[in-house]
DNA sequence: ACAACCGGGACCTCCCGTTTTT
DNA sequence: AAAAACGGGAGGTCCCGGTTGT
């Protein structure tokens, strides 16, 4: 199979990742209380009952306890699991809608919280691109393999680059308007990729 | 008065604004040469002949050497004077290959190295958001001025997302492939677009 | 008894032994590719393919992995051995003839090696007091054993430390000549010493 | 001029000079008092009444700190004003004899001190490595003038190293017993030197 | 006025002893 | 008994505000 990792990955891994999300809430609930720059590693690690060293451990840099993120690993997942009947535009978009129906209240907000500090804090904003690429490269690669056709092609890159651009387009929605729900922006979104852009001239 | 400047603002003024484009031009080499984190504001200090001192007097933090202001948009003019039958992605389509046909070799190759640079160097991709931020409000608003539908609907703001995330992938292909030619690609993948992103399962 | 050791260890002895010795070869690799302060446990352990944990349950810190040799301790042993009517020099000359016959190129190499980085870094040349002290207290207990005398003897104090003087200076040119061999460079000055130092003025 | 330096540096120039040696001070004195590696940076810098940065921008490292020119070796012009006749090893006892004798009741308590330092404080310990590689060179250079050989022969170096290795053992012994008289010591030591190291075995 | 200097603190890496899991 | 993980803390670099010297 495509995913080969045990279903139950064992205590080790499960308390790790345990740990990993963890440190991520009390960080980004620091960032909220009292703004990014101003948050020392310290500050998390206490409220994370961690020393800082094992802060280092989880995430290589300050930055990446905002930037870090597993949708992008179950999304692949879930795309691969996708009918194979399914143009690649409606897989994606069932795969979104999986992805965020799965979402609990707190992550929600959580992934709000993530996206609002990453367009909004200057060191944060300076790795978007890198997310931007890695997303792009590993959307590619799976409606490629798909689609059957190259990864490098223009169709499947033109495709990919569309379905991104709408995604940055949400997180400056999301980012201005708190109150606006993720997952059925995403949902009309991709629906009106679906059906071809349509908007006419009046 | 407070905001009445003198139109020349004496010598003074001159001679902190031409120490202030040589500092940040200095960072901005280097932090090209060696990227930003690994460079430090002594490097900088030292670069441009001045104290560390001296330096945090013209720009507050590190960070602040990198506002960038000279890239934007310029064919916003260009796509309200398409023809009002076309649909948006044909009117966008048509404005772009007009701006593209209408570069002499000299500034196809001067854009190109723009982009390559943008791409490439840290401190410009951080602020590429702010670029991407304005590209699209300034498309959206056309857009909604030419199918009469308010500014921050839903589908406006996809179509735009969709138009600037093909865009991106194009910047990323460029960097990659020197010898691609931008003209082609963007019409192309908006020509893809204008066909609804056709990309079916086989 | 102390010195009581089976004389063959043992089947967990001999695996005790041989990780240790490949934990060493790696890391002198690595210090010798990257330097010394540059290369962390991790990557020794790494390529020992061993855990941090078990890295320091061979050698107490980091710098005992140069430091440490079993020499010495053969040395001794094979000292004792020598027939009784040799005089003390003649007993060494014969000892540091056995040693070295028996290294293999690779082991010869390896010694060469480990001095010239005990010669070089400064933390390790900071332990190389306590090694000399170590053998001089060894050399001087073996040879008040041999000839009868009392260890702390003005005489055997000062053959041993001519015989350890000449050993540093044969470390000196080991670092700066890495073509010279050790063996003979040291058969040839113990045979001067043995001759009474000849070096008549002109 | 070799040293173009102004006969007055400047009240910057002194006081940053006075710093760095009260530093250095600081931290020798700790290092004696309770070890090296037990010693941190911060506590030297508290002692000295600085801060940890300021430390590090008079030392890049806290090895560095340990930087000692001071002692050397005064005895080569004596050396040389040997007699030609005398042996290399009767020269070089004449010499010391001569050195001691000249020294003050005081200048031997000083002597002995220094001698207790550099074998106690572990980082001193790590620069006589360089000071008996300094004398070495000198020592070697010297003898090979006398007798017409060349300073890189093996007969001369193991010569010297012997010479040095006596001069190792006697700073052993003045550091465990206070009470020895490092002239006589020396004089005895070279005396059976000169003997060729008689030690028979019984 | 401008350079040099200093202090304080954040970030991050590394070492190494201790605890937990397998 | 081996590994993995963790804790604690030192070393060292950098940023940036404030002070002192020229």
């Amino acid at each position: 199979m495509a995913s080969a990792e045990a279903p139950t990955p064992g205590l080790r891994e499960r308390k790790k990742a345990r740990t990993r999300a963890t440190i991520q809430q009390h960080a980004l609930r620091l960032f909220r209380d009292q703004g990014y720059n101003t948050t020392t590693v310290r500050q998390i690690a206490e409220a994370a009952e961690i020393s800082e060293s094992t802060f280092f451990r989880y995430f290589p840099t300050k930055e990446e306890v905002v930037v870090w993120d597993d949708l992008d690993l179950r999304g692949i997942a879930t795309l691969i699991d996708q009918p194979a009947k399914l143009s690649p535009i409606q897989a994606l978009r069932a795969t979104f809608r999986q992805l965020f129906e799965g979402l609990s209240t707190d992550q929600h907000t959580e992934l709000r919280e993530r996206i609002a500090l990453m367009m909004t804090i200057p060191p944060l904003r300076a790795t978007l691109l890198d997310q931007i690429d890695a997303s792009m490269r590993q959307l590619t690669e799976a409606v490629a393999v798909r689609t059957g056709r190259p990864p490098d092609g223009h169709a499947v890159r033109t495709l990919v680059g569309a379905v991104i651009g709408v995604g940055l387009t949400i997180m400056f929605t999301v980012t201005d308007d708190p109150d606006a729900d993720i997952g059925t922006l995403v949902d009309e979104a991709m629906a009106q990729l679906e059906a071809g852009l349509p908007l006419q001239a009046p």
